[in-house]
DNA sequence: CATGAATGAGTGTTCATTCAT
DNA sequence: AATGAATGAACACTCATTCAT
């Protein structure tokens, strides 16, 4: 038990120190050295949790867009309104992108990036279904444009990311007014007026 | 002359080469051996063009802002109105994520990530002034929402990199149908109701 | 007593597995993990029965080197004429590296290998005493060639070693009527004509 | 030129290194970096030269056995008689054992190991062709038994190792006389009585 | 201007061995 | 007696960069 306990800690601290390095300098500046290090531990122990470098990035990958979705539908149940269950849904997306910025970043550098596998990607939005079922939802009630997931996601969702590197990178401030307004935005961009 | 004009063609050939190799595996999988070997030239040729490797990624990264900045403002010129304006920017840009995806690919690789420098970051977005005009002059008309440009831009433009990632990675195509609903969704998220 | 079965069990699984896992890839392909994963044992376990890797080796070689010889001599006694004496132990031999080819592979890779150092090599030479004797006494009746011990193993058993990796790696077959022919090879080698 | 003429010295270097750190201490104790340092070079420059280790064990392989074979037949010619050239070469090859005894070690660790692959190994051996035709010849004449040309070398040329060994690492000396009584058995062994 | 050869520092990974349990 | 977890040191190999030519 205390052995299992102390695994998980190992584990959990590898995959911290990961997100952390990749957030500071990226990919390309992680070492598996410096993993290692920022973990207290031996390179050498990194590869009793992990196959690989590649390994250790997916299921790091995997387990931040675990916490994410579930932080974004934590408060959803399928009761509400199509128009609720979205906001209820985005404003947790961006409450998640201002709280927990850690993630929230490494999410973002791993975006439009090689570095995660496509099957690790695959198995990161499983988890997206309940949103994709709202917009079914909201679409065969004609509250939301009959148009690609993709595109709703595109244009609700995904500009979150970019504000948010907005907030880290430049003067921007995704503050609570700000995120009103794009909510608004993402909702205008979606819903049939 | 012939001189100098043979030295522009590596240039170019080194500047080709990176985005090709960057496309195809990330940036962690092109190492200045093999840009070298690509535009066919010596690795040491590379440093009498670029002082290190920061600085070709940097410069690459602004020399293909600026190619896609030219063309999404190629057809506009600001006796249009806000909204025929708009629009003309916006289709040129999407035109150039379906049409050159090659640049296309590498910004988005370039977006999220540290890789490039903050002042370079800068130097490529400088010239997009003319939209940031644009959003003014309607934001003074009442025609557009008085929001950060910022925001304008992750509702519009931004979300385009996500479509074509997808249209390179998933199942999603690009093609004329999605584009219009696209531009109608960045219309609708920005204009005054 | 039944601890100490046990014991030997395990001790026995360990040898067993250093000799297959040498013998599919060589000594460099055989770390002491995957030897312990053979034996299914925790790679810990090891160093319960063995100093240290160096000591499995020599260990190893001694135990296998007995069987050969005890092998070799078992049907073997010194009523038997000089040449009786020598063919019983010479088929011995061959019949060894034919039927028990495991363990002859082992001890053919090392032979011209320093991996076994000098002690264990003489105390598993040791046992050969009797092929010895009875290289003097054929020598005494002037049966045999008077020349150095040495020399006699080279021609008559070490080829043996060889034939048998050829028999192993490429076309040739060590089959009955091939060491029949060997046989008479050897013997007319050290034999006074 | 000046330049060719430098990097053949440093590929020499870097065989000689091999053949040496391997002959002192066997293939396990031979790591690149040590053998980049014997041979007064970077780590990576070996990269330039060889392919990997493999091949650069390969290489020195192959170089040493066409060495080997060069010496062997330098002063045979086919219009010798079938034992005159016989003795040539095989005298030849036991003064190589001798007298270039970094070498014939190399040569014989290579001999029952798997380091060396398959078409490595062929390709060393392809040079002693004129010893199977002069066998050929021997054999059509009734001069040399008729038998596979594995047991004519198993018991004529392999028993060479075996005693070159014996003199490294045991009492045995290698001398003249010895080598005499060794070539005696060697065609003992091979001759039509 | 251009280069191929060279490299020190660093990469991801494995290994023989140890230790707390 | 037996172990799974842990590790420092080492391994094969690569990289961005330099330099003599």
């Amino acid at each position: 038990m205390a052995k299992l306990q102390k695994s998980i800690d190992k584990r959990n601290a590898l995959i911290k120190a990961t997100i952390e390095l990749v957030n500071n300098n990226g990919f390309h500046a992680a070492p598996m050295s410096k993993i290692a290090k920022m973990a207290n531990v031996s390179p050498a122990t990194i590869y009793l949790y992990f196959e690989n470098k590649q390994d250790l990035v997916n299921k790091t990958y995997i387990e931040v867009k675990a916490k994410y979705t579930q932080y974004a539908f934590a408060t959803y149940n399928d009761r509400l309104t199509v128009e609720e269950g979205f906001e209820a849904i985005w404003k947790r997306i961006a409450d998640f992108k201002c709280k927990d910025s850690e993630n929230a970043m490494f999410l973002a550098q791993c975006d439009n990036t090689p570095i995660i596998d496509e099957t690790s990607r695959q198995e990161g939005i499983k988890h997206l279904q309940p949103l994709l079922d709202l917009w079914e939802r909201g679409k065969s009630k004609g509250i939301i444009k009959p148009i690609s997931n993709y595109i709703l996601y595109a244009y609700t969702i995904n500009p979150l990311s970019f504000l948010m590197m907005a907030d880290k990178r430049n003067g921007f401030q995704l503050d609570k007014t700000h995120i009103e307004m794009a909510y608004q935005a993402a909702w205008d961009s979606i819903r049939v007026n």
